[in-house]
DNA sequence: GGAATATGCTGAGGTTACCTCAACATGAGG
DNA sequence: CCTCATGTTGAGGTAACCTCAGCATATTCC
């Protein structure tokens, strides 16, 4: 119980849970083979539904020219398709396919379920613990 | 409080305090102009004193042909130097110079009270709760 | 109703942090 | 002492980002 490195220690900790919840993420989304860019791409056009190129670029904090390789990628693995934006005719839409869609979903699912039995192994008690303490460190 | 939705909230808090901590500790890090990889490998040197460029790869979990570019960085900083390896003429030995150990322990009493500082806004009850969950999380 | 200016996307080429593979020097065993 | 293994590094590759310039289209403002 020492004093002084006891918010390092925690911070080791907190660290020592990112990565192996990280490495499951890895497994997780193994089958699918999708990095995590263009994960996280699929999962904003869920969220949002289709986007121009430079809409979606923003949402994912990436320059609009790197949107354009990681649509690319998506385009080639018909998971998205472009349209052109009928209010601008410069703008591109971005929007999934039903196979984006159905792929999204798959993978939201297999999360959530991995989520679940990390966590899992908690106690309720603990659950709750964590999230509020969590929450607290979130947003302060 | 929904049980479904339980674990994929508990995932995304998590991943929230972790965006915040990382921000902070780069924050944290940027007088000193250390990269990443160059703190990680200060701080195995250390932890274990001088090695072999093959040993700190090793530690570092990273190819022996990236760490000579680490250790090529860190020596042009004066940070480590490079010495022949007395019992064996293939290898160099990694060490710490006297500014390298004096940066590695200005950075940690930094990061220290960081993290101090981050989890010291919980109360001592949740801290001995979340150090507790952590490990649990942690191995298991 | 142009002319000037701003905006959206992408080609070309750069950077960072990693990688592999082959070469070279040295070490160790038959 | 000859062969095979090991430690480091040069050369060159890749993934995921970046900036900058160019082209097409919009918008604004005389």
């Amino acid at each position: 119980m020492d004093h002084v490195d006891e918010g390092e220690s925690l911070s080791e900790a907190f660290w020592g849970v990112a990565r192996r919840l990280r490495h499951l993420n890895r497994q997780t989304m193994a089958p699918w083979e999708v990095t995590p860019a263009q994960w996280r791409a699929v999962n904003v056009l869920v969220d949002h539904g289709p986007l121009r190129l430079g809409d979606l670029a923003e949402k994912l904090h990436i320059a609009p020219r790197s949107t354009t390789e990681v649509v690319d990628d998506l385009e080639r693995r018909t998971l998205v398709e472009r349209h052109p934006d009928p209010a601008d005719r410069r703008a591109t839409l971005v929007a999934l396919t039903p196979l984006g869609a159905d792929t999204a979903t798959a993978i939201r699912t297999a999360r959530t379920a991995e989520s679940e039995r990390f966590f899992g192994s908690l106690s309720p008690t603990d659950r709750d613990h964590l999230g509020r303490i969590l929450h607290n460190l979130a947003h302060d």
